[in-house]
DNA sequence: ATAATCCCTGTAGCAACTACAGGTTCAAGG
DNA sequence: CCTTGAACCTGTAGTTGCTACAGGGATTAT
């Protein structure tokens, strides 16, 4: 990332796909599909023909699986490294991709937490007796009996 | 649903597929796939083969479509319809279900507040330089930075 | 009769991986 | 040096819950 200098010579470890990805959390075969869509760059091979990675590749991959913990989609990922490969850009894109994403996760809270609140009000009300007088089934066959008339959010997508 | 005796006499509307899927809030492919995945049963068709439904058509999808816009994943959807069209049984296990699904609606909240705050922390450390200072950047880069140190919940899956 | 909708089947696509199958390479032990 | 077993390779298909065609046939209104 900012240091892409000096690393392969000093603490010039090789690793094998598995070892970096045990090291990142990740498995072998996400490794290699981050390469086919382009986030890690082709990765030097072997005689062989394996793949092999230096500190540098754990750096990046441990980027990308730390963005995508923070639910970065793949494509903001794309645009976060593509930030972070040039430091002395300024880091407005940065803060808006960040305040958008900040946006989503509490708009998505919002709804999951009214979700919760109708689920709940489903389970408190049910008496536990048979099927045909189970306020669940009732209320999911009947939209009227929702606290909220709006469909809930539709929950689409509450990543 | 729990009334499937009289309603082809009382009301019998024919609807085609596209007036089920508007009355229902849904795409005409979204009825033929539930049929395909065995959610709604195989319609009657017209001479020509084109299907028609009646009002237990639009009963059953509207209990479809509020079970999944609660959240429930198809597959329990299909273990509430189950229920529902059991009217007698006891309803033990929609409770189960139902308080199954509450709890990981939990758990997905508590991580997107935990990962809402994150974002939260590195939006406000960041003072808006370069790219190569910019503390968003850095904290991905770096898990150490991270207030809660065991991945945010993994992210995954945050529906 | 004819146009404008509707509907049909079947297939492919989305995200972001994961899971094989069938074959090759590597590193260690004998 | 040779063998074994683990790790690795490519390529394809599966996952979830739909959505979007393409290339036709059916229905309905004029």
């Amino acid at each position: 990332m900012s240091d892409s200098s000096a690393s392969s010579a000093l603490s010039g470890r090789i690793l094998g796909i598995g070892e970096l990805a045990r090291r990142t959390g990740c498995k072998p075969e996400t490794v290699r599909y981050y390469e086919g869509i382009g986030l890690l760059r082709d990765a030097s091979r072997s005689e062989g023909g394996q793949r092999r990675y230096d500190e540098d590749a754990v750096r990046r991959l441990t980027f990308i699986r730390h963005a995508r913990d923070f639910g970065f989609s793949v494509d903001a990922v794309r645009e976060l490294l593509e930030m972070a490969d040039h430091p002395e850009m300024p880091c407005d894109e940065v803060d808006v991709l960040v305040k958008h994403h900040l946006e989503e996760v509490e708009s998505r809270l919002q709804r999951l937490a009214a979700l919760r609140d109708e689920l709940e009000r489903m389970v408190t009300q049910c008496a536990g007796g048979k099927v045909e007088s189970c306020r669940i089934i009732e209320v999911l066959g009947d939209h009227r009996l929702c606290l909220r008339e709006e469909e809930h959010g539709g929950a689409g997508d509450l990543r």
